[in-house]
DNA sequence: ATAATAAATGTAATAATTACATTTATTATT
DNA sequence: AATAATAAATGTAATTATTACATTTATTAT
């Protein structure tokens, strides 16, 4: 900020304070659905609602901290693509403080998570339609969340956080048809991500879902670019 | 945030402060450069240095109250278009007390902004590359909101709150031009801009830049919509 | 009447996107 | 051993969007 400090007319001193929490959005994808980590407050009150994964942000650490300890303590994960979404600071947001909350949305592979770690928090892993009623503005986080990660795979290589290390392109495609709910045409989403360059073929076939098989692919790292990714259909 | 009120283990109680601040990144165009806004501190410590602006945010308005507020005392115009860009929240990125702060940024037109207001608050208008050292991390929130401008003006009719109401074609190429900093081609530029639908032309011609003179366009708000309106280059 | 200036315009070549159906590899069943 | 079943893999033609590129037009000043 712009003012003098340590002044008679200081703007450090005596300032209405506010709280600031980090709400983390968990999405994962088990195959089929994309799926976010919530989980059951255990204590009063609101026990029993469900509610997003946040903490209130330290004196020693940044937001992205908060968000990447929050998410280690309750995944056992590091290390995970996690991306500021945007602050909620309604004056009434919560009922017990003026607290605003930076949201952050995190992609997870979801078979990678430490399960026993998950239970112990409450936390549960639900299907985007199937999402329950969270508490203070939580669903709308998701809802923003859900909105920036269409945005975002329409225009780059996003998702692939969310996949295994080596996947298929059935797979991908699913994922993909799950983040803009419709259907793609297997041919014209081949050709276009294939044509991007940074899918590794590897000769491996994953048979889990079909007698043919399916080759499974790795993202190559090296060749992202900022080349554009656009869905538009 | 999840967790009890009113409660001996009250999440709510005793945490640590932290100060919450909205700073005001206002670019402005005047036909030929890109503009901001900032303002040259006038007590100590630091004075002299310039710096955005900013205010901490109060307890009766969240973030984006505190932009327009702040937009309105500067510039007396309400109505103004922001967006939030981001948080910081490095913890010692305010020597003077642990502070975040929601940068947002904001289009105006020019033209109309206050220049009696402006001048009281000591503040000035710098064409981007003229931009001097910025007080704490400012000049990283400039170089944010720079590049978030051009990111949604690759995708969206972003830029004509940047214009008056009544613009020319070369006039809206030219901005563009800043703001990608490339020329454009004014055949291709045109063809796209006006295939998208949502310029009215008017039958007046603005003669102020050349002998021809340039008809005059305004945006149809109206037929404002989702098509992308991508900028390849 | 002429020169000067910036605005306005068109077309052909290339690239990207869309729509659409069949063949292939494999396993399980008979 | 042959057949049925299943999901994966593939190609092409039509349409649409993008790019590259130069001349004409309207007006004012000389």
């Amino acid at each position: 900020m712009e003012f003098a400090k340590n002044q008679q007319n200081s703007w450090y001193e005596n300032k209405e304070q506010v709280l600031v929490a980090v709400d983390c959005i968990i999405f994962g994808f088990d195959n089929e659905t994309l799926k976010l980590l919530v989980f059951k407050r255990e204590i009063q009150p609101l026990k029993g609602s469900w509610s997003l994964i946040g903490s209130f942000i330290r004196q020693n650490e940044n937001a992205n901290q908060a968000g990447l300890r929050i998410l280690k303590d309750i995944t056992g994960l590091e290390n995970i693509f996690m991306e500021e979404l945007k602050t909620y600071s309604a004056v009434d947001r919560d009922p017990g403080a003026r607290c605003i909350s930076i949201g952050q949305y995190a992609l997870i592979r979801i078979d990678e998570n430490n399960k026993e770690l998950v239970n112990k928090h409450g936390a549960f892993w639900f299907s985007l339609d199937e999402l329950p009623e969270l508490v203070l503005d939580h669903n709308q986080m998701v809802k923003d969340a859900l909105d920036r990660l269409r945005e975002k795979a329409r225009f780059s290589p996003i998702g692939f956080e969310l996949l295994p290390k080596y996947f298929t392109l059935p797979q991908i495609q699913t994922l993909y048809e799950q983040i803009f709910q419709k259907r793609l045409d297997s041919r014209n989403f081949r050709k276009k991500l294939l044509s991007l360059n940074f899918l590794k073929k590897t000769e491996i076939k994953d048979k889990s879902s079909s007698k043919k098989g399916a080759y499974l692919y790795e993202f190559d790292y090296e060749k992202e670019t900022d080349q554009s990714f656009i869905f538009k259909g």
